[in-house]
RNA sequence: GGCGAGGUAGCUCAGUUGGUAGAGCACACGGCUGAAAACCGUGGUGUCGCCGGUUCGAUCCCGGCCCUCGCCA
């Protein structure tokens, strides 16, 4: 079949292994979803795998980055992959990259330049009730989307009033299980015990592997704001080890949590047993390859 | 053994001049459309160390005990 296989599970599930297991199997190439990974220079704390993969370790830590840039990225590496005859599988953590990477999002344009310091600075002086006031008047649809506490997102659908769009687009591509070709999309559940060991061994593993020199390395340079949230960047740097691999592994737990989230609400999902040897996995879900209906 | 400080939520701690208690973090649930490992919303989950006394009523006051930390022996 000429379709996209797409695995998506929380993090330290195995996504990758399988991934790497079904690509021995067929011939397939993997395309990173993983708005962390796409950074060069923190292959250890951002989990990169030594298998190649589209969309991997490409741009530096003093860039900024976001999926409206990925889209379109992601979408070339599929198409490229597929014209070569091979099956492009979409492997990653990140829910909103993954979502992007299949479909067809609609995604608004940026702000004008200067518009967000103006928009920030206008959210601080009205205050949270009297921004949100201001976007009732000129933009009542995305008022109603937006709480007042959103500061992000009020400024966002200011921006966005102002460029004659709105946050609030007609058409929900975000939650529809619209793709742009075939596909399959498998997330891989492990029981929340089986993953926390995992993530807690991981991390211990990371810091063997020299993450604290690759951090200080990486911080000898300059950090973009996106850049800047991968997870245990400040912390490793900053607190003592011991303290340092405890609020890591809170935080990794926590990210579990919330694409747990993200792998419910992902239309068309097939859940699959990800607490399996990834051979195992993989060959269930090569069976499954071969009955997929487009998706529409 | 003596002196001092302390035992309140999973953790760190606040508090009640006596009316059964609340912050941060953690946790749970929900939202999200150029930042998504981000951002926002909702929720208190508790023998207030144990036993007894005083009191209409004790987590708070009194007595005893247990435990932790520090200093002195």
């Amino acid at each position: 079949m000429a379709g996209v296989l797409a695995i998506f599970g929380p993090t330290a599930s195995g996504k990758t292994a399988v991934a790497e297991a079904v690509a021995r199997r067929i011939a397939a190439e993997l395309v990173s979803a993983d708005a962390m990974q796409v950074y060069r220079g923190l292959p250890i704390l951002t989990n990169q795998s030594d298998h190649p993969a589209r969309l991997v370790g490409f741009i530096g830590l003093d860039e900024t980055f976001s999926v409206a840039e990925y889209q379109p990225l992601a979408h070339a590496a599929v198409d490229e992959v597929l014209a070569g005859g091979r099956t492009p599988i979409v492997v990653g953590g990140t829910g909103l990259y993954l979502r992007a990477a299949l479909a067809e999002l609609e995604l608004p344009p940026p702000p004008a330049p200067g518009a967000r310091e103006r928009f920030e600075q206008l959210y601080d002086d009205l205050g949270p009730e009297g921004a949100h006031e201001l976007l009732a008047d000129r933009d009542p649809e995305a008022a109603v989307a937006v709480h007042p506490n959103d500061r992000r997102r009020i400024v966002r659908a200011l921006e966005l009033v102002e460029t004659g769009s709105s946050l609030r687009p007609g058409e929900d591509r975000l939650w529809s299980p619209e793709t742009r070709h075939p596909t399959l999309v498998v997330g891989l559940e492990v029981p929340p015990d089986v993953l926390a060991e995992r993530i807690e061994r991981r991390t211990h593993e990371m810091f063997e592997r020299g993450v604290e020199e690759e951090v200080r390395r990486a911080l000898a340079g300059p950090i973009s704001p996106t850049a800047r949230t991968i997870h245990g960047l400040q912390d490793v740097a900053e607190l003592p080890r011991e303290q340092a691999v405890e609020t890591l592994v809170t935080r990794t737990r926590r990210y579990a949590a919330y694409q747990r989230k993200w792998m419910r609400r992902i239309p068309g999902i097939a859940l699959v047993d990800g607490d399996r040897p990834a051979d195992e996995v993989a060959e269930d879900v090569v069976g499954r390859l071969g009955s997929v209906a487009p998706a529409r």
